[in-house]
DNA sequence: TGATTTTTGTACCGCGTGGTACACAATTGA
DNA sequence: TCAATTGTGTACCACGCGGTACAAAAATCA
């Protein structure tokens, strides 16, 4: 342990506070006071831990997909017995759940934050960030339709890419929909709609 | 004619230009000085002919309506001898092709604003008038296919609300897609998978 | 013409923004 | 013990924000 006084604060829970504060209000929508408010803490405090608001939210963004996105692929992955529809219908399941979980803001960060993208008032570092991750979301999507396509689960001439596109729009509209404010049994109904276009051979 | 001095811009064009202004940059990230200089005019004329900031939003997003929404209507109701699943993919192709617009901003202005909403940073009567839109999309989406449905165009058993609002996650979804990067081509194909999902009845 | 009404341009207001200087408190190593 | 290092709290900075006061300009009415 080096010298200096101690940190005074949990950085990861700080973390979590400022990701559900940007969650809430968007970047823009959010300012440095709101995040010491929320933290607790003072603006040097802040300005040492994470950088500057900029560096803070792109920490968010990446606390957020390991935190709530990253666990959800296990549900297309893992239960390879499971039929694929009935594994796409659960992770469609877990995005419903978590754009309208009662314990966090309504709809989906990435989305919010990709809608506020391009304006000037978002540094472009951000929008790019948020481009490539929309990339590689939609990349890794269809690595995975692909592997279930050769494993014979998905109809031979099933065009990975625009199923992968199509998923991705049910994705973002629930996200959508929760800001509007549906509710987590209807969210899952859309999910089970969804699945319906899938051409899975079972 | 009344007496006065003229005004030197027309508000109409002026009311299109800044509805494209907030299109692009959201409501937080649209400052009154960004308006002023895209209409050409000085804050005093633009706060004499609409009123203020969140005033002039919300003209903007009656208008938004009136040119780029409501006329899309028209593909579902008119040519009632049309199967119903093409009138539903030409509705989501006109989505697709307004969202993807070279002429006009990537995405779609409600569903950016509806993701901005909630905020603090956006007047609480501009959050209530996103989500009364949402609810009165939904209730013309819900009697439209109602009406279906009793035509026999729709599965007698088809649920409705839920149909409605798969069916606003598609273009809730489209929007979000075109944000990031989407071409009208992968837009459109999207929309053919989308209406895979809908119970029509030949 | 002169009085009246409306728009326009300039110049400004109070306030909140993102960010920081600086002195002080707390901890470690010598 | 004492210097070195690191976090904290206060108080501040320049700037841009939404919004407006005011006077000159342009139009109509009498």
């Amino acid at each position: 342990m080096n010298a200096g006084r101690k940190r005074g604060f949990d950085k990861q829970e700080a973390l979590d506070k400022a990701m559900r504060v940007f969650w809430e209000s968007g970047y823009a929508g959010t300012s440095v006071s709101d995040l010491t408010a929320a933290l607790g803490i003072n603006k040097p405090s802040l300005y040492a831990a994470f950088g500057n608001k900029e560096q803070l939210f792109r920490s968010a963004l990446d606390r957020y997909r390991a935190d709530y996105g990253a666990p959800l692929w296990q549900r297309l992955l893992e239960p390879v017995d499971v039929p694929l529809a009935e594994r796409i219908r659960a992770y469609l399941y877990g995005i419903a759940d978590l754009v309208s979980a009662k314990d966090s803001p309504p709809g989906c960060l990435f989305v919010k934050s990709s809608c506020e993208s391009g304006s000037h008032a978002m540094p472009e570092d951000i929008t790019n960030a948020l481009l490539v991750q929309a990339k590689a979301t939609e990349k890794h999507l269809v690595g995975f339709l692909k592997d279930e396509r050769s494993r014979g689960n998905l109809a031979a001439g099933a065009d990975t890419l625009q199923l992968a596109r199509y998923l991705l729009s049910i994705m973002y509209g629930l996200g959508v929909l929760a800001k509007n404010g549906a509710t987590r049994r209807s969210l899952r109904s859309v999910a089970d709609l969804a699945v319906a276009a899938v051409p899975v051979v079972d």
